[in-house]
DNA sequence: CGCCGAATTGACACGGTTCAATTGAGGTGG
DNA sequence: CCACCTCAATTGAACCGTGTCAATTCGGCG
C-alpha cells in the first residue's frame, strides 16, 4: 500500500519498492473507531503510514462544533505530533484502522542521494497536500452544499486512483452522514437532503460503504475539481 | 525585514543573519494592485521575499466567484509556481509591494550543517502555514461572521507581533472589504454590517489603512484562536 | 470641481439550520 | 430466532443568517 501510493508520485528503484514494503509489512497497531491517533498531548510521537481505515484531521470549537479539516486515507502518512500538537488540532479515526509505523520512510526520505524516489515521493506528497487543503478552503468558503459534496467525491476518486483502489468510479465510503457534513461545513440535515437530489438525479449512488459515480462529467463541472498535477522532471 | 521574519522562528547567528540583511538589500522589484504575482502558467519562477505590501495565493471560480486561500504579509515568502502552477491557484498583490529574490535563503536552507538557524526557521515556516491553512479551514466551515471576523483579526494581530510591527494591539490594514469578503467567505454587504457591529461595541476600529484592538479578551473568546506554538527544543 | 472606486444602506429572497419525530439497519443477548 | 437496543438515516416545518439587488453616500485624487 505504500509503495503503491508514494510510487504514484515518484519513480521508485528496485531497492525502495522493498524498503517500502517491509515497512508495510511491520507490526499492525489497530484503532477503532473515534480513536485518538494524535494531539491532545498524548503520546503519539511516530510517523505512521495507514494501511486500511479512514481518519481525519480535526478542529473542535468549545461549544462542539467540529470541523474535519483533512481525511487521511489508506498510503497516507499520519502526521506525528510535532506539527500540530500545541495548536489544537487533532487525529481522528473515523473507522477502525490498521497502522504501522513509517519512520524508516521518513529517515529515507531525508537521504536523497540513496533514495531518491522516496525523497521526491515524499515532497510531491507534501505538495499535494497543500492542494488539497487549499481546494478545501474554497470548497468551504465560496462553494454551494452541491458544489461541495461533488468535489469532495470528485477528490476522493481522484485520491482512491492514485492507489488503485478505484474500479468503474467506485470507492469505499464508510463516512456517516455527520462526518460528511464536519468535513463540509453542513448541518447533517442538510447533507442528506444534498445526497437525495445526487441520488435522485442518478449522478452518484451511495450504499453499503461504497460510492459509485455515475454522471462523472456532471460532477466535474459542477465542482470545477482540478487535479492536483505537476511537471514529469523536477 | 527577512531577518526579523526568520529570526522570530529560531536563532539565528551572525552569519545568518548579515546573509538574510543582504538579501532583503539586494534589487527590489515593485508590483502594483491586482499584479499577478505567480501563478496562470506565467514565467515566475523565483522564490521571493515580501518587503512591503499585502498578496495572496487565491482560487477563482468559472463563474467569478473569488476565493482568497491565504494571505501573504511583509517578510512572508512568495511560493513559486512549481507547487500549484497546475491546480488553478494564483498569488495576487493586493496593495502596491516592494519583493526582493530570495533564493539565498532557500539554498542556505538546504544545507542545515552551515545554517542551522535559517534551516530551522524555514521549517517552522512552514509549519506555521499549515496551521493558520487549518485555521482558515476551521474558520470557513463552522465559524459565523462575526467569529470568522474576529479569527482573522488575531491571526493578523500575532503575525504582525511576530514582526515587530505590532504596537499596542495596532497594525497596518489595507484591505478592502470586498478582499475581506473574499477571504472570509461572505458577502462584501454582509462584511460591512458586521465590522459596523465590532465598531458600534467598541471592539476594533478600522480606518486611514490601520486597525486597532480595543477589546481583545473579547475577540479572543468569541474566535477561539490559538496561536501555533511550538516546543523549544527541535 | 468632478471623478471613481470603496463604503454604506434598505428591502427582500433564499440556502441552510434547527428542532423534533420517525424510520431503518446492524448487532446482541435471551 | 425473535426482541430489543442503538446509532444512522430520513422527514417535515419553522426559523434565521447571509446573500442579492439597487441605490446612495463617502473619500481620496487629479
Amino acid at each position: 500500500m505504500i509503495a503503491r501510493r508514494l510510487g504514484a508520485l515518484a519513480t521508485l528503484n528496485d531497492a525502495e519498492i522493498a524498503l517500502l514494503t517491509r515497512v508495510g509489512a511491520g507490526p499492525v497497531t489497530v484503532h477503532s473507531v473515534k480513536a485518538i491517533l494524535a494531539g491532545h498531548g498524548g503520546d503519539h510521537q511516530l510517523y505512521r503510514y495507514i494501511l486500511s481505515g479512514w481518519a481525519a484531521i480535526v478542529r473542535e470549537l468549545k461549544d462542539g462544533r467540529r470541523q474535519l479539516i483533512q481525511l487521511l486515507l489508506p498510503g497516507d502518512c499520519i502526521p506525528s505530533n510535532e506539527v500540530f500538537r500545541y495548536d489544537g488540532h487533532v487525529v481522528h479515526s473515523l473507522t477502525t484502522m490498521q497502522v504501522v509505523d513509517g519512520s524508516q520512510v521518513r529517515i529515507a526520505a531525508r537521504d536523497p542521494a540513496r533514495h531518491p524516489g522516496i525523497a521526491a515521493a515524499i515532497e510531491r506528497a507534501a505538495q499535494q497536500d497543500r492542494s488539497f487543503l487549499n481546494m478545501q478552503i474554497t470548497r468551504l468558503g465560496r462553494q454551494n452544499a452541491h458544489e461541495r459534496m461533488a468535489h469532495l467525491f470528485m477528490e476522493l476518486l481522484y485520491r482512491f486512483r492514485l492507489v488503485d483502489m478505484a474500479e468503474d468510479n467506485r470507492i469505499p465510503f464508510p463516512l456517516t452522514q455527520e462526518a460528511i457534513a464536519d468535513l463540509l461545513g453542513l448541518s447533517v440535515v442538510h447533507v442528506n437532503r444534498t445526497l437525495q437530489v445526487l441520488r435522485r438525479d442518478n449522478q452518484v449512488s451511495l450504499r453499503q460503504g461504497y460510492l459509485e459515480i455515475h454522471d462523472l462529467p456532471a460532477l466535474q463541472a459542477l465542482s470545477e475539481f482540478r487535479e492536483p498535477v505537476w511537471p514529469d522532471a523536477t
